[in-house]
DNA sequence: AAGTGGTCTAGACCACGGC
DNA sequence: CCGTGGTCTAGACCACTTC
């Protein structure tokens, strides 16, 4: 056949991809043996510098170490440091279950700083979306987003209250969520925080300030959230 | 012998090494298309994925950014996030004064929690150096590291209140200073806390607790942050 | 000594961008 | 259209690790 329109994916990541299923599978564990490059190039009938291709995006991934004179192995499994994750995939992490309450959701018309975070005009339509997060049955974080409501227009309470916000914005919207900017301090609870959450007025909150960037570097969302500092601890990596 | 100038003939290093030099001089600057990789390859006479070589681990440094169809072209200059510094250098960068105040400088013979976060046994004999950090002479935070004694008997009081730790850690120790992993919470000032930081007792303090690897990834000092939330926000930039 | 990853050659075709 | 980066071939020699 002429012209055969074949699945036009590329070699180099056909393989990455085995292999790396083979990893996450268990099939092989950490210390392993991966094949060798010259195995990788006659078991796929690939050249050695596709097969070398392959191996080195998986070492890039973190998936697989690569020593000189000795062999491609599977690396121990990474810490996921300084890792951007919504609630659902942090509790999820930690086999926890996800419960989260809608407090409300609602447009705002004049949030100038809200605005300003997402680089919106001062008197732009905010959507506003407060959901009070729990974790073995205790309240531990208030958070609060705010999204451009012309662009979002269509987000409903029952959705947001079953499923995880970043799952909905990666596939319902189709956006590719790449990176947050974090203000972290800390502040006294105020009444109406204190009561929500089941502690005393005044006792310390851990305040994260979030800003989620798109992979084309637009501001999607900004969230306020506010975690009973006896409950949360923050993890992060520094580089020097 | 460490300090050996690594002139290997490997001919994408020293295309790499050329290109990345002239843009740090700022003969290319950002947006300034970069030589194609074919051009390279004439210039330098070596093949097609030599030349490559060079331009693509120009791309993985974040030097050269290369758009397919179009060409390579200088990248934008980097921003430095998670970005581990020392309070001098913090300071320094922000244009403030460096004044800090050691409080405490002695041995302590059983800190079992310390010394668990530097890898040590639980009776080891740390170095415990307490430092009262001020900026615009006010009083900000309550820093104490913790270091293995035996590593670091000669650190004097004086030689800590003129200069930055960090400092001496990486000149007149040869330390490479590689990353520190830090538990980021709050928590209510307690007295002498609070007197010392002149707040009222249970007021909120971002505590970031703090482990500084070196780049052989041994624990080389641990560091116990207590910080005036009104008057300290910490950055961080999470990826997806 | 056998096997590994690291570098390198001298070509090839493709998909894409800008003119 | 031409030039670009992206993928790929079928080899080669070297440096290194392991036995």
């Amino acid at each position: 056949m002429p012209g055969t329109k074949e699945e036009r994916s590329h070699a180099y990541k056909k393989i990455q991809a085995e292999i790396a299923d083979r990893i996450r599978s268990g099939e092989l564990r950490p210390g392993d043996a991966v094949e060798s490059e010259r195995e990788v190039a006659r078991r796929y009938g690939v050249s050695l510098m596709t097969a070398r291709h392959a191996l080195t995006e998986l070492e890039r991934e973190g998936l697989v170490e690569r020593r000189r004179g000795a062999g491609t192995f599977v690396a121990p499994p990474r810490i996921h440091f300084n890792k951007l994750m919504g609630y659902s995939e942090q509790m999820a992490a930690r086999s926890l279950a996800v419960v989260s309450h809608v407090l409300a959701l609602k447009l705002v018309g004049s949030a100038p700083e809200e605005a300003a975070r997402l680089s919106l005009p001062p008197n732009a339509r905010l959507l506003k979306l407060e959901r009070l997060r729990h974790a073995a049955n205790e309240p531990f974080a208030l958070e609060t987003c705010y999204f451009d409501a012309d662009r979002f227009h269509d987000l409903t309470r029952t959705s947001l209250e079953r499923g995880s916000l970043f799952f909905i914005l990666e596939h319902n919207y189709g956006l590719e969520i790449a990176h947050a900017d974090e203000e972290i301090d800390a502040t006294p609870a105020d009444a109406r925080t204190a009561r929500l959450l089941e502690m005393q007025p005044g006792e310390p909150l851990l305040r994260i300030r979030q800003t989620i960037y798109s992979a084309q570097g637009k501001a999607l969302l900004y969230v306020l959230g506010l975690y009973r500092a006896d409950r949360h601890t923050l993890h992060v990596r520094r580089f020097r």
